[in-house]
DNA sequence: TACATTAATGACCAATCAGTCAGTATCTTT
DNA sequence: AAAGATACTGACTGATTGGTCATTAATGTA
């Protein structure tokens, strides 16, 4: 017989990272107003009491969702850009690939739509996520072309505005991915991949100074 | 004195649109769970028993909102194409800012993050957004880039892809109006406005066949 | 084994809210 | 002016759910 069934487990440690994750599912999957506190405690394999031992209140639990599946996200890849010797282009390139095999596919995309639905509701999680987020991503992404155009590979084009014409694609094809995209394939609109690559192509040939090549150059070592 | 403070009215034609105005307001505010009946029938200036005395139950306010905002914004644009006699560049910009002044700073553009936020939790929505405006929307913007291939004026381009690149920027920041925006000055991030000439003038240059400006260029024209 | 500590539980409560309906006010017709 | 038709109202209800807390059980200690 299954005694181990009804077992009931002490594991103080573990908790906070199963609540949490178990939250980001059901907030992005259903929204936060129609998630309920106790669907949350089963997904995380305990009661509803437990949640409120580790948790004050349904609202700090979104907090913290936010702020850990965050953090974890955010300090990696600025050292990159500083540490690399080879072109700003292929800097650019391998900078946003990076940063879109590391974030699409984590359940890290979902705190995207997260922001945009919950954040007018509880306006303090606006200015963390613009401090912790926004700005450092488009520092880091404004750095590498302002160095392209110092250096004359690149023109002298509005650098917030080159920055934004090549993040909100990725960051809308994150949001896409947990609305749409669920109903929809995501391949019958575009197939992210696919789409990315020729992306950065496309916009980078618009701030690069290169002649009109008509190919690509994969003629690396 | 106002004894029309308290006059009760019968107006059964404008009800509909009062309500689905009110609905669409708050539903993008606070979201669909979160908005209560009560407040949608007392911003339109009813009570509630009014709102379901022409909708059945919250669920099909919903349904209605997306469809009527939607319908109104879609047919405008498509015969704009057929007409339009000079280059397919000069076009393509005019269609884009064309329809970000049109949406942009109207109600519609929160039909964007309803869309987003709610399309999970009634699957039958998506089918008819995806109907009724994604592929439409690519259709038209897709065929001007075919057109200008055709003609030797663009490079030969992933088409899909490079509509992404073009639209995406333009309806995530219909997204940030209606969260971030509101919570923090979406200026402090970009100024729409600008940004959407910039945006525009970047890609197109990714798109279209002419020579960098100063440098030269393999071929002539 | 007996006792102390505390992680975990789930029945319970108070508040909230979608949807109803018996009744009221306004308009139309005669 | 009276009667009939109907747009409108708002108090009410049943169901749901955020949060509590007295109780239970796992673990540590002697």
């Amino acid at each position: 017989m299954h005694v181990t069934a009804n077992l009931r487990q002490r594991r103080k440690e573990a908790r906070p990272g199963e609540l949490v994750d178990a939250a980001l599912e059901l907030f992005v999957e259903k929204g936060f107003a129609a998630t309920r506190t106790e669907e949350v405690a089963l997904r995380a394999g305990v009661s509803k009491g437990t949640l409120y031992l580790y948790y004050p209140s349904k609202e700090e639990l979104l907090k913290a969702v936010i702020r850990d599946r965050l953090s974890s996200e955010i300090k990696a890849g600025a050292l990159e850009v500083e540490q690399y010797a080879g072109s700003n282009g292929d800097l650019m390139r391998g900078l946003l690939s990076q940063w879109w095999m590391r974030v699409f596919d984590s359940p890290a995309s979902g705190v995207f739509k997260l922001i945009i639905t919950e954040v007018r509701n509880f306006p303090d999680i606006a200015e963390f996520y613009v401090r912790e987020v926004i700005e450092p991503g488009q520092q880091l992404v404004g750095a590498v072309i302002e160095r392209g155009i110092r250096s004359g590979e690149f023109r002298k084009v509005n650098v917030e505005a080159a920055v934004q014409s090549l993040l909100l694609p990725m960051v809308m094809l994150c949001l896409h991915k947990h609305s749409l995209g669920v109903c929809v394939p995501v391949a019958s609109l575009v197939n992210p991949r696919d789409f990315i690559r020729q992306h950065i192509d496309l916009v980078m040939r618009g701030i690069e100074n290169k002649p009109a090549n008509k190919l690509s150059k994969r003629d690396s070592p």
